[in-house]
DNA sequence: TATATATTTAAGCAATTATCTAAATATCGA
DNA sequence: TCGATATTTAGATAATTGCTTAAATATATA
């Protein structure tokens, strides 16, 4: 859980997570996105791929990355329970009287 | 948005977090929370402060902080985009084909 | 098998971050 | 106004991070 905010917390790397949700990419296509040397996009896949949010396969010379939102769905889970939360909770600021849930911990 | 990320992107402010959704607590009460120099709380309350994800308001001796969910709102609509997405997306994983909204850059 | 292409691993460095202690600031209450 | 309490600001340092270039590895193809 903290890996995969850690990961979601530098923006090429989120920029990498947008291009693979519209397809999978290999990891040279994704490199010309970026204005950085390759070894630092390749720096970058390996952060997210410890995350748990991509997976990689090997497709002959090229490795080809995809995303894979299951851990993306933890993490908006976590941020679920702040603010639509568990049941009836009006959302937006002020006053709140949260009804706990059974507590996720992290 | 990246300063709210960055913000997120740490187990103590997670936990401040968590803490403040229950109910608003003062810098103190919040410190007794953890094993940490009072300063180093109060730096992570400045970051988050500066994210945007809570507010503070001095009562008396005391600083009240209070979370702002409005913030958090924000990321959660970053992180749904990509995985319900726009409409009819069956979520998780494999195959994806989706339809592009309006783009909302970062 | 030799060469080219795709990608990662290694090594190093500068910038950022998390933490601490000490000192400063603000408010309360006698 | 003085001492106690609550909190932040300053200054220092160690650890982490993001990036680079050079070298290594894996596959494809001639």
């Amino acid at each position: 859980m903290n890996e995969s905010f850690k990961a979601l917390a530098d923006p090429p790397r989120r920029q990498i997570i947008r291009l693979l949700r519209d397809k999978d990419r290999t990891a040279g296509e994704i490199a010309e996105f970026f204005n950085m040397s390759k070894p630092s996009i390749s720096h970058h896949l390996n952060t997210l791929k410890h995350a748990g949010l991509v997976q990689d396969e090997r497709q002959g010379q090229f490795i080809r990355y995809t995303l894979n939102t299951t851990v993306l769905d933890e993490v908006l889970g976590w941020l679920l329970e702040l603010t639509d939360s568990v049941q009836g909770n009006n959302r937006r600021q002020k006053k709140q009287e949260h009804s706990k849930s059974a507590k996720p911990e992290e």
